[in-house]
DNA sequence: ATGAAAGCGCTAACAT
DNA sequence: ATGTTAGCGCTTTCAT
């Protein structure tokens, strides 16, 4: 090519330069160089992952909500590919898309990746399965982050099962004030995320010998929160509750304080997640953290080591920190009392 | 290849059927079809990407953070460009990172993009311009969204300049409800978005002829916020203030609140973007929605007809919807009655 | 320390 | 309606 012809030597030498190969004089290489940048010149990826049989990318198929943990997670994996020193490719499955995460996965494969990395998968076919997994034929490395391995590829790893250990810690803290029970109010049960905080509930109330009272399911919203703060808040026994997220404690929070159930005087509200403005609202959330960037530097570093060396074994798995950000939105039971209502005082305008 | 020889055809018929070119015979497409399932053949991207000199891929330049809007805006792009048939590359610029936009932008170019889109870029260099942006060679059409033309490349559309408009909606909502004048709490000053909304706020103001107080200005951040809320709580005159996004219209609340200033009955207050919390805060946020999927796909749409025809002229912009959502954090002004400090009542716990 | 030759798997341009 | 012939711009392999 004409870099090499107005440097005086091979194409072959060219290569060795741009690749950091040994075996080029510095007078080579910097005649190179220079005859490279007086070109323009920048080297063509479609031809060198042609020759070479890799791409240097890595696909990631994410949710497509903008939904704070998610997007966070998203974030990191970005930021951790391109340290890692590879392309992000990126493909949504839309909740509802027919083809789900098989259907990314194949679109992945057709554009050609060398790994691949499923963020927080749900169940999509009505059986509770992951639609078509099983029968993709998938031939490079795949990463799952938040849920259990779900193809039969070359090598699967996974990372950030931490949600559970997260839950646990959150209702913990709420037994340690006191509490005697502790209600959840999950996310949807198609969610691998939504039924590791649900696990890591139940696993501290079971550890403390106290019964799980019934579940409430919402869908992530504060919407949902808030139909069952609604549910919740004419049941004296509820002193105490975790969220799977904080746009839902959020609302849920909304529907007590109306009912007249103070927070957290008379009822204490754990979130997930710690979304920017958790400490701002009223009162201020208690919440966990997640430590998404952590994950994602983990999850990568071992799928770029299963990448780069086939046949050697994966790496060892290592715990995330967890991170309780203690706030106002949590306290001791109310002194038990006679049953009957409290002082019911709205304090604010509705919508 | 393998595949031709299955189905005793030339290589050209395979590639014409994978193609969907016309002039084959339906027998022979059958047989191609079934030679290529039994083989498990994928086209090979590179290959195709080289023989072409197109990649069918478009890259995004955004700034890596899961802030409501820009990723909103991400999950928008990434559906639009998976409409129009192209794949998507992600590249991050970290607020702070010495490369900025020129890097990311170099970096999509190394690795092969038919389009670029730069989503919601913000000054780089201390002299308030977008770093090297002048100096890079870019070769394939630009979509700028949410600010100015940064580059100079063959063809360089923009589209999502609607921040200006929706700001001014959101001042006149509060000069319609009576107020004298409304503050603005504006974003970081080198956010093009931050700019936007600033604008759209004088230009609400001076159509009305009034005069537009001096401008606080917060990093979007709730913390952020509660700060410019303190400083404002003490000034009387402010009876309405126009935040640039919910986080810290939320954090402006609680500060406000704290102060003795009620709202909305002495402080009505409007947020920017509807975050999936604001209509169960307290009080529930009045606020403008952003189109992001419609400016997304407008976007795509015209850099897409960019990159498919050179020659042509750039399709025509067109006006996305503007969404006002009025909830109960705004109110006609509390009557004017003699200067001094209403019935201070701190409501709630401090974090 | 450098070069020559071959070929990765497609598509473009031109047959037939 | 189908086939032939060349490359696309690199990396690989093997010489030197």
């Amino acid at each position: 090519m004409d870099v090499a012809r107005r440097a005086g030597v091979s194409q072959k030498t060219v290569s060795r330069v741009f690749n950091d190969e040994p075996y080029v004089s510095a007078e080579v290489r910097r005649r190179v160089l220079q005859a490279a940048d007086e070109l323009g010149y920048r080297r063509n990826n479609a031809a060198r992952a042609l020759a070479s049989g890799r791409t240097r990318s890595i696909g990631v198929v994410t949710l497509g909500t903008a939904l704070y943990g998610p997007a966070s997670l998203l974030m990191g994996i970005e930021r951790a590919v391109r340290d890692m020193g590879y392309a992000l490719r990126v493909v949504n499955t839309m909740e509802g898309d027919p083809a789900g995460v098989a259907g990314a996965v194949d679109s992945l494969l057709d554009q050609g990746v060398d790994g691949i990395v499923i963020s927080e998968p749900i169940d999509e076919g009505s059986d509770g399965t992951v639609e078509g997994a099983g029968s993709l034929r998938v031939d490079v490395p795949v990463l799952v982050l938040g849920a259990p391995p779900l193809f039969a590829a070359p090598q699967v790893v996974t990372a950030g099962v931490v949600a559970e250990l997260l839950a646990r810690v959150a209702t913990e803290h709420l037994l340690d004030l006191g509490h005697l029970t502790v209600h959840h109010l999950a996310g949807p049960g198609r969610w691998y995320a939504a039924r590791d905080r649900l696990e890591g509930w139940r696993a501290a109330l079971a550890a403390r010998g106290r019964d799980a009272p019934p579940v409430v399911e919402g869908d992530w919203s504060a919407a949902s929160g808030y139909a069952a703060g609604r549910a919740l808040a004419s049941d004296d026994d509820v002193t105490a509750v975790f969220a799977a997220n904080d746009d839902m404690a959020i609302g849920l929070i909304r529907a007590l304080t109306e009912a007249g159930r103070r927070v957290p005087d008379d009822v204490s509200v754990v979130g997930f997640d710690d979304i920017p403005v958790a400490g701002y609202v009223t009162p201020p959330l208690t919440t966990v953290r997640q430590p998404f960037d952590a994950v994602a530097q983990e999850g990568l570093k071992r799928l770029v080591h299963a990448i780069e060396n086939p046949n050697a074994d994966p790496l060892p798995a290592s715990d995330p920190p967890v991170d309780l950000v203690v706030r106002a939105s949590t306290a001791p039971p109310p002194p038990r009392t006679t049953p009957g209502m409290g002082d019911v005082r709205p304090e604010h305008d509705l919508t």
